[in-house]
RNA sequence: GUGAGCGUAGUUCAGUUGGUUAGAACAUCAGAUUGUGGCUCUGAGGGUCGGGGGUUCGAAUCCCCUCGCUCACCCCA
């Protein structure tokens, strides 16, 4: 064993792509139920894309990229995040001159330098929606329910969705120097990663993990009280609406997004069946971003969510995907004559959509059977000596063990 | 970047106070009389005991270093 996989990656093998595969097929289906469309983006972008776009005080971009030069000098980064790349190629394509409003989907891979741990890789799959347009709140739940039905399809059911609204840019400013204000009494009884916080993005303190953080945060004073009524009015009927819903909600005063561009709403798809990293999925409005990155001022919304996630937490709730795709006739092959028919009746097969395989190895009868029935295979169609004379082979309905004989032109009717 | 736990066949694991050729189950492959799967029986292949160094007559077992994996912090999907 010389060569290993990167840290943090992951190979899919044979016997789990089926689930992938379905996952895939559900979001397809559920976009599709919501009109909207597939857009693919390069895998690299400018650097600049994302240290302007998603904001260089956070993680992301301080420390978690996959940046380099290409021979020319440029500097690419791996994306990181799915929302600053389709904004860019919603600008660069002057998509907003084709209709006012678009609503598009993604399926993709993301790549962050991180340590791994449960539910965290550092190239995982993300599929994402962004409706690009409209400020309706309507917009806001419309996501939330897209991406709900997808988890319900894919068995997942158990998770929650935590919403709150950080408002308008000055009125998340103002809101922070208050809470500036009440930390800076309590600062040295912060833990030493709040402390820094206090410094760099004080809004993160609200979801610091520490206990002896909490407390004090606990206490503090809360963004929804302190949001314009514009803004409080569009987070009650966003809030209203999804309970009238029944999604399953919760207020989280302490739900704050670790990317800069959020505006107004944000949400997190949380389930407890996942590690320390309990996030499904989230997002939020960013209604600045797409002027930020030199487009004509346009409101957005988005989200993001882990497809490794997903999958997790559907085979913790046993969850079957479907079923692996498998042959439904299997050529069983007794001589060279036999083979050369079996590969012949194949095609002819094939052709009418039906799936065959036979063996390669040049196998026993018996070691034939053996690799039919661990295949699963429905039928098997013998062909020996005498079928050829005949011109029939012989057809046995693994299930049943009956048997009989089928001529060469018959199978497909024969099997149906 | 910080901390903790764990590395023995493809997989899940045994391996007694350091003691002969390192085991099991499952998986894989083959056979159980002439051209028939699943169950059963028999057999085979497969391991530098993560790697390197040290202690010892002797190391999977003890010590050191290193690599990898896992989980948590951080951060997020």
């Amino acid at each position: 064993m010389n060569f290993r996989k990167p840290k943090g990656t992951k190979d899919i093998l044979p016997k789990d792509i089926y689930k992938w595969h379905y996952a895939e097929r559900v979001i397809r289906d559920v976009t599709a139920l919501y009109n909207f469309s597939e857009v693919r983006t390069p895998t690299f972008e400018y650097t600049e894309l994302f240290k302007r776009g998603v904001g260089t005080d956070t993680d992301i971009v301080g420390k978690e990229m996959y940046t380099f030069d290409d021979k020319s000098g440029d500097s690419l980064t791996l994306r990181p995040e799915g929302t600053a790349p389709v904004m860019r190629a919603f600008v660069e394509n002057s998509m907003l001159n084709d209709a006012p409003l678009h609503k598009l989907y993604y399926i993709t891979n993301m790549f962050r330098y991180e340590r791994p741990q449960a539910g965290r890789y550092r190239e995982h799959t993300q599929f994402g929606g962004e409706i690009l347009g409209s400020d309706s709140f309507y917009t806001d739940v419309e996501l939330i329910l897209l991406a709900k039905e997808v988890y319900n399809r894919c068995g997942v059911n158990n998770f929650k969705v935590k919403i709150n609204s950080i408002g308008k840019p000055d009125e998340r400013n103002a809101y922070v120097a208050k809470l500036r204000d009440y930390l800076k009494d309590n600062l040295t009884a912060l833990s030493d990663d709040s402390k820094r916080r206090f410094e760099t993005n004080a809004l993160r303190i609200l979801d610091s993990k520490n206990p002896g953080d909490r407390t004090i945060t606990d206490a503090a004073p809360k963004i929804l009280d302190h949001l314009g009524t514009e803004s409080r009015s569009r987070f009650d009927k966003v809030v209203n609406e999804l309970t009238k819903l029944s999604v399953n909600l919760e207020v989280d005063f302490r739900l704050v997004r670790g990317l800069d561009y959020y505006t107004d709403t944000t949400f997190e798809f949380v389930s407890e069946d996942l590690g320390s990293q309990d996030a499904l999925g989230g997002g939020g409005r960013y209604d600045g971003l797409i002027e930020q990155l030199g487009g004509k001022p346009c409101p957005g919304v988005g989200f993001g969510s882990g497809l490794e996630r997903v999958l997790i937490v559907a085979e913790k709730n046993g969850f079957t995907f479907g079923e692996p795709n498998k042959p439904q006739i299997y050529f069983i092959s007794l001589n060279d004559a036999a083979r050369d028919k079996a590969f012949e009746l194949m095609q002819a097969l094939r052709k009418n959509n039906i799936a065959c395989e036979t063996d390669m190895l040049n196998r026993s009868f018996k070691a034939q059977m053996r690799d039919a029935n661990k295949l699963g295979v429905k039928n098997v169609y013998i062909l020996g000596e005498d079928e050829l004379t005949k011109g029939k082979g012989q057809l046995k309905n693994m299930s049943t063990s009956s048997q009989s004989e089928v001529d060469f032109d018959k199978i497909a009717e024969a099997i149906n």
